[in-house]
DNA sequence: ATGAAAGCGCTAACAT
DNA sequence: ATGTTAGCGCTTTCAT
């Protein structure tokens, strides 16, 4: 091997030297050339077709690391939320509108519960994301927590960051999700219509916005009303049922129950069936997020969040971004949830 | 600004040579004691805490982009599959096995139909992830054409390939999916065990190997048992209500039905229902995927696939090619389905 | 135990 | 209408 020639990893097969040498231009020309959108450069019409062709024959492909670490666009965002059919929505959103702007995710899951080893992961995560040097991160934050986060590693570095579903604690972001009190209120509007006063609100506590906030809707609604009141339950894997029988077994048992979302909504229903009561001729349920479930009997009366939806308006948001320099005012995008009404909703006996 | 200063996009906040300035050492120290995982470089204890120690004060992220140019390792890999419950499920096995070995996935969607718009799609989301240089690429295709099809363009960079759940046509390929002509088989074995005889199948053709292996599985045991025959049908949008009404319409009458999805399941489930037929009582249903829906009231039978298990199977596959550097040969993972029978077969009436 | 220097493939300022 | 040159932030070879 000849002097000079440091070998190391791979090394790109055709290059833009390579298409220049072949053509008898500069680098520079051919770089010119491949990458003038807007026809800024005169380059001879005989000039450009040469390159062109050469580089549609040797079957070119510009190499995006480098020229990332050039430009500072990447064309590559990081995306981070949990993995279910609603976020799967969600990234269908993001991903149908960044393909048409020349823009890929990275992507990872921030699944499970919220713990050192969680935390630990997210980082990572984060981490794997900043060090590809992408160009913004959508996410969904698995805590409220922002001081014990990671956050700060991403706005330290400039890099835009939108928030989906869930707000974080004290600090204003980029936001895109549902209008939580707005789904509260309705379901709350919903059951009063339907004749329900006595009424359970099953969440899982305060710390979740999303949770937080359809509570306070939905209780804002109860308050309003003569008569209505509502009691509320955490819903933890460990405790639900004994919690939960406790409550329908009361002498003042509540007639209808909205749940936080389907997921809780399905565990309480069976709950519900195997006290040997009806739904929802004993009581009425409703969840949140219209997610499919695959074995259940029972469609559920419940909230579509219209994901997709989300997807879309994050993505754009998140390009509005990536294209200013400046920082500019939060942005905010609520989207209305639609009430679904199916089987599990029904006038107070 | 300084002659010789060339500005071009962002720079890098904090870079190696930031640190070595500040430890007094070369950027060359730097990096060595930076990545020095195996302990293969004797430097000065001293030397190592102060430079991790300024690395860790400054915050210091490598620049990923530079390192992949540099060595060919970029740690990420390219996924494309169709957006749907499903896949979601492979997505979480490639990523759970892909956080523990220092990779992430661009990821794309190749959702809709087979058509030129289409080809061009998945064309453009390869050259995205082949210009930024993925180590591999794992993805399910939309087509068994490998002729009309981008398939060169990643052989030809000698990139690695795992496909699926669908095999190419003529090609042999690394691939994980299904056991489905056992599928099929077990299918008819279930079917025939119940009593029926007269039974159809309804997929999506010969093209796609999903549906021709589970007809294929399914036909062998049918035809290898006295009096069982089989009548098949292609479920298109357009055409399906009618043929298939055209099939239970029949004298001789299918008392069972084996679909190539759920999905297919689903709608064949309307239509007998729509048709004042009842489920499982005049008509068995088996589908395929164990996947998850909003509104079903029908618990269907059909066949878990393991999602997560294929996508952690591809993705160890996946880290054994991009960690080899001569070819070797092609690896396959055929995992079993597993039938779970639910509310829509019963024996025959 | 450390440094110097070449070079990865490209972009962009500064030429002519 | 095109070329020259200086980088980008790193890794790796070759020295000492």
């Amino acid at each position: 091997m000849a002097k000079g020639t440091k070998m190391s990893g791979r090394r790109d097969g055709v290059t833009m030297k390579a298409i220049a040498d072949e053509a008898g231009v500069t680098l520079t020309t051919v770089s010119r050339i491949l990458n003038d959108k807007d026809n800024k450069f005169k380059y001879a019409a005989e000039t450009k077709a040469k390159v062109f062709s050469i580089a549609d024959r040797l079957k070119y492909r510009p190499n995006a690391l480098v020229r990332g670490m050039q430009t500072g666009r990447t064309g590559t965002a990081g995306v981070m939320v949990p993995c279910d059919g609603f976020y799967t929505g969600i990234v269908a959103g993001i991903h149908d509108v960044f393909i048409n702007h020349d823009t890929i995710m990275l992507l990872s899951w921030n699944n499970r519960s919220i713990n050192d080893r969680e935390e630990t992961l997210e980082r990572q995560i984060i981490h794997q994301m900043v060090d590809r040097r992408v160009e913004g991160i959508i996410l969904r934050p698995s805590s409220e927590e922002f001081e014990k986060s990671y956050f700060e590693e991403i706005w330290e570095r400039d890099i835009p960051l939108i928030l989906i579903d869930r707000h974080l604690a004290k600090i204003e972001t980029d936001f895109v999700g549902s209008d939580d009190i707005l789904g509260g209120q309705m379901a709350a509007e919903h059951l009063i219509s339907l004749g329900h006063r006595n009424m359970l609100f099953v969440g899982v506590g305060q710390t979740t916005s999303t949770s937080r906030l359809r509570e306070e809707g939905f209780r804002k609604v109860l308050s309003e009303s003569p008569n209505a009141f509502c009691r509320s339950l955490i819903a933890q894997d460990e405790t639900i049922e004994e919690l939960f029988l406790e409550q329908i077994r009361r002498d003042d048992a509540p007639t209808a129950v909205f749940c936080y979302n389907d997921d809780i909504a399905r565990k309480v229903a069976k709950l519900i069936l195997n006290a040997g009561l009806s739904i929802p001729k004993d009581l009425s349920l409703i969840g949140f997020g219209n997610v499919p479930d695959r074995e259940s009997t029972l469609p559920l009366t419940t909230f579509e969040q219209h994901p997709f939806r989300i997807g879309t308006s994050a993505a754009n948001m998140y390009l509005e971004r990536i294209g200013e320099k400046a920082k500019g005012d939060v942005r905010t995008d609520i989207i209305k949830p639609e009430l679904i009404v199916r089987n599990t909703t029904a006038p107070k006996s």
